[in-house]
DNA sequence: CAATTAATCAACTAATATATTGATTACTTG
DNA sequence: CAAGTAATCAATATATTAGTTGATTAATTG
């Protein structure tokens, strides 16, 4: 009934397919986002994501089964990472899809920065241009870790759950940038709200590292420690 | 019980994952990847990808609901069309992933060239060189309305249908490097080997259209005509 | 304005996917 | 080698999806 035409195209789309498949939960997305950071564990990924240990651990082996991530066993742990690059592309191409063609993710952004102002650099070009020549004081408010696997050149860590603590490794005076994993991750969105609040003179920056990295951003990758 | 963060989280990732269950379905990527060499009716997309009529409309107004394609009404005929050009560029990258990452893609492919040898242009560079030179008869076989949607410089349009009855139309001594919808498409492969029949020199350029676009080639597009 | 055609809709079945729970496996450490 | 921990597995309930069939809508044409 078939002929051989079809049934080739049929397989080819099938496998095609499995990539679909695998980026077609929100959830699984949201891992691939944290993975597009930094390399984790499952506990770590599940928390970070919101999901039960045994859900997180199903989502991350439909992901390894798509050949999207990579999983390998340190003593105890199950290290998840991303299998390739162009996985982040990948994300990176939906997530601009749906933010130049779904309507809906603007609404939610807004409604989200609603009541707090400011939270958008007015200037965006002009910020990136002084980030790069490192004319303000650039903040990674992410994990440790996530900053080690890349970061902008010169920024300073400071971890948001830290960041109350340490105040005093801020200049007071000079501007301060924060950025964080991306436009919708909210760290950066929560401490530049503190640290408005503490009296510094703080803005946000809406890209992640990989953002930056495609717009040909410099990166600093941390030696790997043996 | 849910915080403010992760109704946000939740709703983004919500938005992306309708993207990525557009691509979720095989027949739905074959659509995507049809659509990415031209504009077509319903009937049209029905039949080329081997789908009924009702199936083929409830597939690509799943598409429309993710805003993936958009469609109008022409008369009697719905035109569905992709809604960017990054929709391809999606494609593309899926398709790559799949390529790179999928080990069964390629046994699929050789399965299905198996017998067929020589349809794996030798010295892919060099080819695409001595097409970029007009040095070789290019020979376009897909339908007409997919050339005209967007060619390769020089080509020659006769459609895999019409190949047999055309013979005439091709140089009998100079290279013939004919090409179609992709690494994917058959109808190189069935036009090749009918010229070699017939005794023409032909070879098969793996590439389509949106392939070379992305390689930075140049691509030629019909004016539209009113 | 009846017949024709293109496309969609509606209803249904079969197949898949998600999240939850509790049990199990695999490794580490005292 | 027993206890503790990280991750996976297995079973289940619920929800979603794909494909089929037949009916319906909308535009066109004689």
């Amino acid at each position: 009934m078939k002929n051989p035409n079809r049934i080739f195209k049929d397989a080819i789309y099938e496998q095609f397919a499995r990539i679909g498949k695998a980026v077609s939960s929100p959830k699984r997305l949201e891992l691939l986002d944290l993975l597009c950071q930094a390399e984790r564990t499952v506990e770590v990924l599940a928390k970070e994501s919101s999901l039960t240990l045994a859900n997180a651990s199903q989502h991350l082996q439909v992901l390894r089964a798509a050949r999207l991530v990579e999983a390998d066993k340190q003593g105890l742990f199950v290290i998840y990472r991303l299998a390739d690059q162009t996985v982040c592309e990948l994300f990176r191409t939906m997530r601009m899809l749906a933010e130049s063609r779904l309507a809906e993710v603007e609404q939610i952004k807004r409604r989200f920065l609603e009541g707090r102002e400011g939270m958008e650099p007015v200037d965006r070009e002009a910020l990136l241009g002084r980030v790069r020549e490192g004319a303000v004081t650039v903040l990674d408010v992410r994990p440790v870790e996530e900053y080690n696997a890349g970061h902008i050149p010169g920024a300073l860590s400071i971890p948001l759950k830290e960041l109350e603590l340490r105040l005093s490794d801020l200049p007071p005076d000079q501007e301060i940038v924060a950025y964080c994993r991306g436009p919708y991750c909210v760290l950066s969105v929560q401490a530049v709200e503190m640290l408005r609040d503490k009296g510094f003179h703080a803005v946000r920056l809406e890209e992640g590292i990989q953002d930056l990295r495609a717009m040909g951003f410099p990166i600093t990758v941390e030696e790997r420690a043996k």
